[in-house]
DNA sequence: TTTCTTGTAACAATTATAGTTACAGCGCAG
DNA sequence: CTGCGCTGTAACTATAATTGTTACAAGAAA
């Protein structure tokens, strides 16, 4: 079972909207370039929205970064798409029997462990900003250009 | 979308094999435990074996560890379930417009980032034990008992 | 007013999970 | 050597989420 490409797709949308500043971002164009349906672009772009990362032009079309690049991390946008609920990486097999020692404490020690993992993850998404990864693609853009 | 309960529920088996060694641990027995249908129980005991981690005797019925609680890892029950494929943690939106240069280049930067992310999180279950988890389990339950 | 765009609803197709029944086949007890 | 209990697995259901689609009301500007 994978997180929904629903991430990768908002992190495609938000490079979009640092590299090529320039643009008319409307949900066709970026569409274009995620290939995709532009209604998939329309429903991540909704929850860049909500989240406070993208403002978007009803009527004219298109959209634009909130704040700058640097101070938006992987992790705001995985919290915004809501890739995965907030706590809820692994999933849990519900109501062990409490009649049983193992059963009726399995759940609490897990949760412990389990949180850990997941907390290291989102670390890791936490400590990259969108600054950061345009950078790169910047660079592998630029270097296949020689 | 969260990973499958299949790992908590091969968690939870493993975790009775280890902490009550003189029970006789059938798929139903252990069904009780985890309060779902033994078949549950026996296509992750199944899953468990093909990985090493457990002996199961058919005929007479009852599984037990193959080896030291203190030698599996939670990554090796996480990989052993296969909640995840290996390195496939993130869904990716599959074929990015090559003809634009973000399309053409946010794959390859994805990948690492993501890959780094999810790193982290196996890093964190590779390094909790069996033995460790059962240790834990076993003062929660101890606690209690008072 | 016309035109382009967004935001959303509604629906289909696909896919994975979790649960269930059913049954062949193994292995020990008697 | 036969019967019993248990495993391994197939087959099927129900459920839920994702991705992709069409359709359309409502906003904004030329």
């Amino acid at each position: 079972m994978k997180i929904s490409s629903r991430f990768s797709v908002a992190v495609h949308i938000l490079s979009l909207l640092s590299l090529e500043p320039n643009a008319h971002h409307t949900s066709e164009w970026m569409a274009g370039s995620v290939n995709t349906n532009p209604v998939i672009i329309r429903r991540v772009t909704s929850q860049l929205k909500k989240a406070g990362l993208v403002a978007v032009r009803s009527g004219t079309g298109g959209a634009t970064l909130m704040k700058p690049a640097e101070q938006i991390s992987l992790l705001d946008v995985y919290r915004a798409v809501e890739a995965v609920e907030e706590g809820e990486l692994f999933g849990f097999h519900e109501h062990p029997n409490p009649q049983c020692p193992v059963g009726a404490n399995i759940e609490s020690v897990l949760q412990l462990v389990m949180l850990r993992a997941q907390t290291a993850m989102e670390q890791v998404l936490g400590e990259i900003t969108l600054d950061q990864l345009s950078a790169e693609l910047k660079h592998k853009i630029d270097e296949k250009m020689c």
